[in-house]
DNA sequence: TAGATTGTTAATCGATTAACAATC
DNA sequence: TAGATTGTTAATCGATTAACAATC
């Protein structure tokens, strides 16, 4: 509907979505933004203003459709269509992403694993091979939608180094290196960031 | 220095420290606002201004020491001190934090662990036992300083009901649950949030 | 119909950027 | 000293909130 959204905006649907998904598994079926922004600490007008920039999802008088409005977030987001994912880094934090997305995630499908260590390499994760850079360079080629990266900065820039010209859209990444690259969206979590703002609070508490 | 400093600005503040950190590791000794800026990607102004509202770190005519801007920032966030970090649930998530805090954190010291599952309860992570709920109530009035939460929504409920009144000031979330506890800030990090946002950018390409 | 609540415009607020005097 | 770059104030920009007419 607009053409340009921000950020900002973007950043707050999948938690509109996560409410309205547990409002809707306790049997709710309607709510008006009111009452939405009072669960979630947020303004009626915020939310108005957020969701009137994909369309008017609501009704006057009425409000909105959990279920519905639910479903309409999905779509925006496209979560009702289905991605191939690769990892980049199949330690403990890609093996808990890996398993995570196995039972939360019905969108996704796990088309390629890397990891350099010899003891790694060869070995299956949830019915993917494991396979090393070099190989998994080809893999990369062969119509994978998201990579998630947590491998150490070393592995994640050199295979970040062979993306363009994939089929690559977009990349979750948990390592240091911050990537730039032409035609993918880059999401950094930085999970370290967080903590840090984390002390920052407990030691400026008011 | 400044009352009132913004969220926005708090958590800008780790990133500006991690590229100071590999700027000083690549021996740089001395930057300006407008060198760190096109850096990082942001502007000089902004660099500037976020600074002051801490202090006058810089010298005219000179830019800013790497090193010790750097750790002034470490000052500001807290992390020249030690703190006593809970962990409950001890799933693959969990150990990826813990082992992510052992490698790359000096400032903290593991001081508890709970997990509820028979098969993990008694177990060691990193030279700390595995509690069960009931037994790691005890040990959280014990001194914890920082919870991390990754275990399922009941019983990470279940454990946060007993934070009050033990000296527990944060708690990062990696559940689904977002808690609200007086006194104790909680930074909510819901990884699929940002997956989410990722799957819009990549089906809203411009 | 009357009441409720949306969609949307207008007002406010806050954050970012620009500018420049201070000063190393 | 002259040049560079800060600290800080002022201007701009964008995001949030308030208000209200439209309408279910």
């Amino acid at each position: 509907m607009d053409s340009y959204i921000s950020d900002a905006v973007i950043r707050r649907l999948p938690r509109y979505r996560r409410y309205l998904k547990k409002l809707s598994g306790q049997g709710v079926q309607r709510i008006s933004s009111k009452e939405l922004g009072s669960i979630m600490d947020v303004t009626a007008s915020q939310i108005r203003q957020d969701l009137n920039h994909f369309g008017g999802f609501g009704q006057q008088g009425y409000g909105y459709g959990v279920e519905d409005l639910s479903q309409k977030l999905e779509e925006i987001m496209g979560l009702d269509r289905t991605y191939n994912i690769g990892v980049v880094g199949c330690g403990r934090l890609g093996q808990a992403i890996i398993s995570y997305l196995a039972n939360n995630e019905p969108f996704y499908k796990l088309a390629g694993l890397c990891d350099n260590r010899a003891d790694m390499v060869g070995t299956e994760i949830n019915g993917v091979k494991v396979e090393d850079k070099a190989s998994f360079k080809e893999t990369m080629k062969k119509g994978i939608d998201i990579l998630i990266i947590t491998a150490p900065a070393r592995i994640a820039e050199e295979v970040a180094a062979d993306i363009e010209g994939t089929e690559i859209k977009g990349i979750w990444n948990f390592g240091m290196t911050e990537f730039h690259i032409k035609g993918v969206k880059v999401i950094n979590v930085h999970l370290s960031d967080s903590l840090h703002a984390l002390c920052y609070y407990i030691n400026h508490p008011d």
